[in-house]
DNA sequence: TCAAGATTAGGAACTATTCCTAAAAGGAGG
DNA sequence: CCTCCTTTTAGGAATAGTTCCTAATCTTGA
């Protein structure tokens, strides 16, 4: 494994919110100033074929990585577009169930506004 | 209404899949020469916002369009990458339930192999 | 009819990502 | 520690999809 790799693995590993690969670039130029994009966009997607790490794709947004093995969906505030994590334990079986096909995997995204949106939104109404 | 928005509405509703902005476009030139793509691309987004078309979002795809003013969900085949319409009524509430949180809206695929495809890599695996 | 505002065509610009190539780095075996 | 072979890299060009810009054209309503 090269240190190139190693390094943006940490990076990912270490990260407290999902980032992009341009942040991850960033994050890994700091240390070793000679990485190149071309090199983070490669290991992050031999990364996510090998299963160490997941792509999470929002429409019309750059590509963000989660250092998680886990399989699990997400909220979105419409608002912040801050993500959490959540799960919904048993949506695979009510899909199968409801249109009678083995699913392989599913990307459930939900949109919402958060706590701290809400009460911006809130308080500028009044 | 103008002319073009016309004619792309039009493309969208009588068309028999989901259309990317690059196919529309094309049927569009057909029968209007001078259209031009930023024209599409700008009355898609506003009919989309407007609510009179669906926009859909497939990560690393082009988006494609759904005369559809129903929210549903799709069935993607992984391997012919054809899309299918589906309906999961309920899910809303269920995820309103496991969440705790009010939603806007959500986005669900999902991945699965399709009849078709199956049958022949059944077949080829003999 | 005429002015104000909206929309267009055409193409440049932008963003995220992939691809290309020569050079450098690994690493298995001696 | 060398040596050959494979893999990976840096750097930058290329690509795809989409948005943005501007001057010209079309609407629309008074």
């Amino acid at each position: 494994m090269t240190a190139q790799r190693k390094l943006i693995l940490r990076i990912i590993r270490t990260a407290e919110e999902h980032m992009t690969a341009d942040e991850i670039y960033r994050k890994a130029k700091a240390e070793m100033p000679s990485i190149a994009m071309g090199t983070v966009y490669r290991n992050l997607s031999l990364m996510v074929d090998a299963g160490e790490i997941l792509r999470l794709s929002v429409p019309g947004k750059p590509d963000r990585f989660d250092k998680g093995q886990k399989k699990h969906d997400h909220l979105i505030c419409d608002v912040c577009e801050k993500m959490k994590d959540i799960l919904i334990p048993g949506l695979t079986d009510a899909i199968e169930y409801q249109t009678g096909e083995k699913i392989l995997t599913y990307d459930l995204t939900i949109r919402y506004i958060c706590d701290t949106c809400r009460e911006k939104t809130n308080a500028r109404k009044r």
